[in-house]
DNA sequence: CTGTTAGCGCTTTCAG
DNA sequence: CTGAAAGCGCTAACAG
């Protein structure tokens, strides 16, 4: 160790304005009672050394550690990074911080392990499988949960979801009416919640508009080893391939016209292709994919009031809040609009 | 509130397994000097309440916090997630806590105030401007500290970039050579370094290659309003529009991209486009941009090391190591191979 | 209005 | 090898 400049404490900032540390703990937090001369004083030295009280000792004489925890999974699909700022702007504005854990990698063990040190006084659980052990350990500890894009069925806690049955039961009208009359889904590990919703809608969807899903038409993947990109590949290649796939997500989707430029396939003169989402970049001119669009920004937001609130002792039942979900027409429908 | 648990402490763990609460700690710290049998005792007990010490109590005690902090800015651009992701993976390998702030919303005064509150015991900032207050305030607690793609001139901090200049010098090289009679560059905000040294090394290349810079066809936009796109329309829709763009990164090119596509220009026979990242995206076959490589992983899992190192004060004098870049050549240039 | 005092839960000497 | 005891820096009664 080096020459430690050795941080002040309260006690040090008490001395040298010449109060006891309770006052300058007062100033600091804001109390009312205290003489406005007090006040001024202290903040001088204060600000002089830019003095600000230590967090642990704050946390743990209040219990309150003014941190909210965020699980992620699956960073590389984009709707991760945009519910992360959205998530992150909100809590940042309300004087939270916000501790990001990814459970791909290390599992749910460190999760697990902060939950029950007590590091964050509440948690928000973005689309993701995997994190089961993680929300009963979290709630087993009495701890404000939120989940944002992904339903626990196991688990009372407030959800924030959107309209993933209807979205894609609309979806599939669409594309129906639209005059596609080989249409395939393509979709990945059915144990997230959202992706098994979307693909039941989409089912249903296809039966009230008249067509009888067929088993080969239905596809599923796991998000790794490109497995989208040669599916893609496959099913272009095939003999009578679809002349429409729907896909479980926007990721897949995009991963899915890989395979298909890969392998020579035009999109939409050959296939169409929707996703699922509503990603930045699927608004993009050089993607252009049409999509079922989720507010991500009012999703996010409603979490972070949803879990402050909860934190702050200001709700007690759980609720289900679903967004509306809107499909939004591009180029890999041909700019086709909805009958 | 409602009925409380009360979480469970060292004493309770103490009282529960018939040990002094010194010896809970020690079991739990792993300290040597604990007979076999008591360990064995205390961890049972420990195990069947999923105990954990309080991580403030913790870090009041020892002055260490367990957690980094990692400062990211537009996170827009897919190369924050991709550097976060591999630095939250590297850090929660070795059993670090990773805290994130984003100094886009709320200015640096979140980040001051938790780096003099001590919540962290390091700070990693990536690629962004007006970070530099932050910094100061950093360098100043004497809080160990690391950027990654990213120059801080006034600061004596460890440094993980890629060769910007001497990349940026070979793609004007590659261009030239590969007979682009009219080279553009496109650029953000040149307050980041890391942009700032791409032009110059663009530049320089240029003329060693021959060929002086022509002013007019070097632009710089800020990150906002589709700028970029809206440059990319305009640039086409111009007299004698130039036949390649260098763009600053792989996200301005990709934007570069979307106007020309909206103004009805083909990449690349009409127009090349390269970038510079390296991000993933760039390798999807529906975009597949030619850009010059970072070795992002590489580079993040270095910063997180080096961090790590000076935390534990393995490391006095401060370093800045330097990733080679590389060339990849793909779609946007026409797959054309560096002569 | 301000000072004194008692811990929050933990690590770490210091004794035994 | 284990227990007792002293705080880390802060907040929150409780006095004055």
């Amino acid at each position: 160790m080096n020459t430690k400049p050795k941080k002040l404490s309260s006690v040090d900032i008490a001395r040298l304005s010449g109060v006891s540390q309770a006052t300058v703990s007062r100033v600091l937090s804001g109390s009312d009672g205290v003489k406005a001369a007090t006040k001024e004083k202290v903040m001088q030295v204060v600000k002089a050394h830019g003095y600000r009280p230590n967090a642990f000792a704050q946390a743990m004489r209040t219990n309150q550690s003014a941190a909210v925890g965020v699980a992620v999974s699956r960073v590389t699909n984009p709707i991760v990074p945009e519910i992360l700022e959205a998530l992150t702007r909100s809590f940042t504005a309300k004087g939270r911080r916000v501790v990001v854990w990814n459970t791909d990698e290390n599992g749910q063990d460190g999760l697990i392990s902060a939950i029950r040190s007590g590091l964050v006084d509440g948690l928000v659980f973005t689309a993701a499988n995997q994190q089961s052990e993680a929300a009963k350990a979290a709630h087993e500890a009495d701890m404000p949960l939120v989940s944002i894009n992904r339903s626990f069925d196991e688990l009372d806690c407030d959800q924030v979801v959107s309209t993933n049955h209807q979205g894609a039961f609309d979806l599939a009208d669409y594309l129906v009416k639209c005059g596609r009359k080989k249409v395939a889904f393509v979709n990945g590990p059915k144990d997230r919640t959202t992706l098994a919703d979307r693909e039941q809608g989409f089912r249903e969807g296809l039966r009230a508009a008249g067509i009888t899903p067929d088993p080969d038409l239905f596809f599923s993947r796991p998000f790794k080893d490109n497995a989208f990109r040669q599916l893609g590949m496959d099913i272009f290649g095939a003999d009578n391939p679809p002349d429409a796939i729907a896909c479980g997500n926007d990721l897949i989707a995009i991963q899915i016209m890989n395979g298909l430029k890969a392998a020579g396939c035009r999109v939409p003169e050959d296939i169409w292709v929707v996703g699922f989402d509503g990603i930045e970049m699927a608004g993009w001119d050089i993607i252009s994919l049409t999509t079922v669009q989720q507010p991500i920004e009012l999703m996010a937001n409603n979490a972070a009031t949803f879990l402050l609130d909860r934190i702050e002792g200001k709700r007690t039942e759980t609720e289900t809040i679903q967004y509306r979900t809107e499909l939004k027409v591009r180029e890999t429908t041909g700019f086709t609009p909805a009958p």
